[in-house]
DNA sequence: ACCGTAATTGGAAACGTTTCCAATTTAGTT
DNA sequence: AACTAAATTGGAAACGTTTCCAATTACGGT
């Protein structure tokens, strides 16, 4: 339980002035190997380590870049979060991490608590980037940044999905299996401008390729509801035969629900989902979807950061159309003329319950 | 791109000495209602925030805790992390994370890291904690630290799941639905501690249970390599009627291996998995597991650390029995009578191909 | 008006580093 | 042997806080 040593212990220890162990230790200026010798065997007998307070405090640089994430929980920012972590630790830095659950208030207590911190640099999602209070304090105080999974503002520097050219390209896969009506799946849709531009995006696609306006279906973070919004929601909208789930996770309990409701997926209802989860292709039917890397855009953020810190190039990010590709899978059919049954629906009762 | 204002800044600005600005904004000693509100107006002026540097040089605490945990990427970490970070927040502390890859060679430096960033306190997973270095430094530095997914030796404080219950429990469900020959999936056994107890656990409940004693599949990374290998696996071991996954990741991976093989979870093939992730519910068939408490976990390790910090009571973690359930599921077939196929199996070819 | 007590205030030291600079030692040249 | 240049060394200041302590000011009560 004992107090750790600092630098004047080695010193005292090595019979020299702190000065001395400071140059040896970090290998600047000159030094006796005798010296060398002695504050070495202090180091060794002490089991020293320099305070890197005393040492931040001193040069003003904490080797720390701090992270602010809606939630660790959720795959994208964990793989995300990880990707930067292994880039980070090869240039010994370390990683500050506070999750913001989605609120814009944490977003900027995160980021003020992050500065006070004097973290060397910040890459940060937000739930708005055009609007983001934290995000000006950052820029105003000249701090490192970058952002992730935000499609930056003008001059902002940003490794992040085309979320808008994504969706376009659901719509695409729709389009070419023809189907018509679709419907559009958002959880927490207010809370984030990721889901927005997806909408945004799919909108876009769907009117270019000639479908109609998909019907949007929003729900909250209660997943049992789902099952009885989605018999509602076909209920009301009987010509829809697909839905892009604005992300995996939601596809996957989208097609449950589906199952529960006794429909068929892909016969009765074709789902396609975002973000391209690895279990997206272990379950049956496979499910369609957008792939993404979050670890390389993690990676990415990370590596601008530390180049902006160390004055180097700066990496540039993927070009929008290299974000993501499409992965087809059996959750998408083809509405072909033996298609007899066109969406119509015979909602229940469930003909299996999981649960069970 | 203004340098950050000190309380020396403050003080000239206030036209008074750092102490009184110091006080004032800790509340810390009297201080005359004109001072405050000079104070206050100069912190204004300059947008002063405390360097927590200074601080803590000062206090010689940080308030950050630091984590330590294999991968960020594997979703029961990153649950736990997320609720260690809403314990944390709360409480006015920060998450500083490092990711280990499962090396013990990471995971000791990562500790030095965190003891020279002066952390008030530290909660990690090692690969086996009763020959982990870094441990034994934590302990001889008398640090704060809670073991998180690593049943501790005596006298550790730990918030894990009871491995070897868990297991047991699997074994019982095997048993209970008639099975006798079976198998034990896992990745990267040697690297975890974790794997090792869950295949103790689960020899053990077998013998209890006067089960064959359970084969052992093992793979690396690789997971294209798990098809051919679980092939393999069935034509040496013919009497396999169930597999239990070391997690249920591994547990989807080899349906979907054994889908390829034209076999039938569960009539041909049951399978057990581990971890209890909400896709597990989702597919189908549903998955049979053992369902853990990531979040709970991790914000309980958390709370420990704290409270060690605080020397407030130190909160109970679950009793062993409480770290897990069961939980039932399709994949999990009962071998009644009635079941011709006795686990004879035709073991290609694959008459589905969830790639196209 | 004066005194004692309480409230208010600021100077200075300390926390653990790095780095400037001056002082000392060593080595090399004549 | 004397002198110069180079190498080695340590004292002290600085980084941004908090806190001890002493000094100053304000306030009631006689």
């Amino acid at each position: 339980m004992h107090q750790s040593a600092t630098i004047k212990d080695v010193a005292i220890k090595a019979g020299c002035g702190v000065a001395t162990v400071s140059r040896v230790l970090n290998n600047t200026g000159s030094a006796s190997p005798e010296m060398r010798k002695r504050v070495a065997a202090a180091v060794k007998e002490l089991d020293f380590q320099f305070s890197e307070v005393g040492r931040s405090l001193q040069s003003s640089t904490t080797r720390t870049i701090g992270f602010v994430v809606p939630s660790i929980a959720n795959p994208v920012y964990a793989d995300a979060l990880q990707g930067a972590q292994e880039v980070l630790n090869l240039s010994g830095y370390q990683m500050l991490l506070i999750s913001t659950n989605y609120s814009p208030e944490n977003e900027l207590s995160a980021i003020r608590t992050l500065i006070s911190k004097q973290v060397a640099g910040i890459v940060l999602t937000v739930s708005d980037a055009e609007k983001s209070e934290g995000l000006s304090i950052i820029r105003d105080r000249g701090l490192p940044h970058c952002l992730l999974y935000n499609n930056a503002p003008a001059n902002y520097e940003s490794w992040s999905v085309d979320d808008k050219a994504a969706a376009e390209r659901v719509a695409q896969a729709f389009s070419e299996n023809l189907h018509n009506q679709t419907g559009f799946l958002a959880l927490n849709f207010n809370k984030s401008d990721r889901a927005r531009q997806r909408y945004e995006g799919y909108c876009a696609g769907c009117k270019t390729r000639g479908m109609k306006k998909p019907k949007l279906l929003e729900i909250s973070e209660n997943f049992e509801e789902l099952t009885l919004k989605l018999k509602q929601f076909l209920v009301e909208n009987p010509s829809i035969t697909g839905i892009f789930a604005s992300n995996d996770f939601l596809a996957l309990a989208i097609i449950r629900s589906a199952r529960k409701l006794a429909l068929n997926v892909p016969r009765d209802l074709s789902i396609i989902g975002f973000d391209g989860i690895d279990v997206g292709s272990m379950v049956e039917p496979t499910l369609a979807t957008i792939v993404t890397e979050p670890k390389m855009l993690g990676a990415g953020a990370g590596r601008t950061v530390l180049s902006f810190i160390n004055k180097t190039d700066v990496p540039k990010p993927p070009y929008a159309h290299q974000t993501f590709s499409f992965r087809a899978g059996g959750s998408l059919a083809h509405l072909g003329a033996e298609s007899s049954d066109d969406g119509k629906i015979t909602p229940f009762p469930s003909s299996f319950d999981p649960t069970k």
